[in-house]
DNA sequence: TTTATACATGAATAAATGATCATGTATTGC
DNA sequence: GCAATACATGATCATTTATTCATGTATAAA
């Protein structure tokens, strides 16, 4: 007991906070999973589903993609979002799972 | 693609969010990881580990408890703080092979 | 080369969260 | 009862996050 520790470092510890935090929000858990069942979605196309503003779901977009969960590609005058091979769906499933939850 | 719907309903999501919102702290996730550890601690226990300020630690854990992620046991002046049977263990798990945490 | 479409960005504001401080309550032992 | 220990709570302030609105940029098509 005496010899308890946290077993995970600092700044491992504020990684996972900061990335989990990305995760925690209706609208980015939503995207996550629209992003499961469709490899890839331009942004017109999520808005068409998640039925928010262009502009608040293009910030969303930016903070997944700057925390690494979404990639982008260009093609044309559209751009593709599609998870980032994060292991992040993994995350979500385990949610799925879990009781606080359901 | 014209049917392509979130999978999941709007309370799961917002719960779902409103627990993870809670795991994603660099001190929560360390007292999780500390009950993983122990089964149970009181708050000194945990305060002598974490140090941080008593009411800190405190604030932390009522808001742990509140979502169902923590459950306690008073016995005698000591409070005993043990993980919910919520499979957020899992999630740390999850979250420790996930590629952006590392 | 102008216009429309698709998306991004920045500023401003609102709301939620985190930390600190002071104080309150429960339990035990004297 | 009184003091000490262990923990909780509430108010306040600082910081972060979410939302909106206005505007900017890239691409394509006319």
């Amino acid at each position: 007991m005496s010899d308890l520790k946290v077993r995970v470092d600092k700044k491992k510890l504020e990684r996972t906070a900061y990335v989990l935090k990305c995760v925690a929000h209706p609208v980015r858990i939503s995207i996550i999973d629209l992003l499961e069942q469709e490899a890839q979605l331009t942004v017109s196309q999520l808005q068409e589903v998640l039925e928010i503003e262009q502009s608040l779901l293009s910030h969303h977009l930016t903070n997944m993609r700057d925390k690494g969960l979404v990639e982008t590609r260009r093609q044309g005058k559209n751009v593709f979002y599609f998870l980032a091979d994060s292991g992040i769906s993994n995350i979500i499933d385990c949610i799925k799972g879990c009781k606080p939850v359901q």
